[in-house]
DNA sequence: AAACGTCTCAACCGCCCCGAA
DNA sequence: GTTCGGGGCGGTTGAGACGTT
């Protein structure tokens, strides 16, 4: 049983990427694009598997990635979006132009939590230690990480409840901006943070999940979401910060 | 200077989602 | 409606860097 591997692992290298592989990846999705990842390694050259191309591309070669130290927004923005998101690293990532899923996991891990815990917050509850070590004594604690955005997917689902959902997280995070209206204007495509082609949004839509099964409203499967590919690819709208965050295809490759 | 422990982060793994057939 | 395959995601690993004794 079980899936087939996704690429002939007899045959291909593993590890430390050499800065000739990262050459030939760099040249070849300069020239074709990014593509089919499976047929890439073969036809760029490279003995290596296409996830493992995907991942070193996505992740280290890509030109718009912002190397170097997280500055003190940053880290900020990280928190109140894992509060949010709990461990939804593409979706946070979605926020912070230049930065990968991949590096603000590892962030998160070695830094953040951390820094939280001398805080005295729990960096899995974001609530107090001692208060998080009570709410474990009881049999059904469930983290506002998690809690929180199957909440803002279940409420989407209530016309109703987008209000209360808005204050809820709202109250959670006081001072953390979630008015839809402050996304810097993208500058192709009308306003639809709120509403696309006169229609809302729903919920989901506004998280940036529109490819999710919870999107209500239909949105998310008008806006070009050809082709299978996902937020990732195409850049999320998440709370309407698509632009210039990870629309990194639209760039010149020449 | 050497040995050891700890930390960091690039890379891999396995599962899930979703579109196409 | 079901199956299959590709892409994407989150969790985990391990090699190298760094710090301490």
């Amino acid at each position: 049983m079980g899936r087939s591997p996704c690429c002939e692992k007899a045959h291909t290298n593993k590890g430390a990427w050499t800065k000739e592989e990262d050459d030939r990846l760099i040249a070849y999705i300069r020239a074709h694009g990014e593509g089919c990842w499976r047929s890439l390694p073969k036809a760029a050259g490279l003995l290596r598997c296409g996830k493992s191309c995907r991942l070193r591309w996505i992740n280290y070669l890509r030109p718009d990635l912002k190397r170097g130290n997280f500055t003190e927004e940053e880290d900020e923005l990280i928190i109140k979006l894992h509060s949010l998101l709990g461990n939804k690293w593409s979706l946070i990532a979605g926020r912070l132009p230049g930065r990968t899923d991949n590096e603000i996991k590892n962030y998160w891990n070695t830094h953040i939590r951390r820094k939280l815990l001398s805080r005295g917050i729990d960096p899995a509850t974001h609530r107090p230690i001692n208060e998080a070590a009570a709410q474990n004594q009881e049999a059904n604690t469930i983290s506002f990480a998690s809690s929180a955005t199957s909440a803002a997917v279940a409420a989407c689902k209530q016309e109703d409840s987008k209000a209360n959902m808005f204050l809820q997280i709202k109250e959670r995070c006081p001072d953390l901006n979630l008015e839809l209206t402050i996304s810097p204007p993208h500058q192709n495509q009308p306003d639809r943070t709120l509403k696309s082609g006169g229609r809302s949004l729903c919920f989901a839509c506004c998280l940036g999940l529109q490819n999710s099964k919870d999107c209500s409203c239909g949105i998310g499967n008008i806006n070009g979401t050809t082709g299978g590919s996902r937020s990732s690819t195409t850049g999320y709208d998440f709370l309407g910060m698509k632009s210039g965050v990870l629309d990194y295809r639209s760039l010149e490759m020449k």
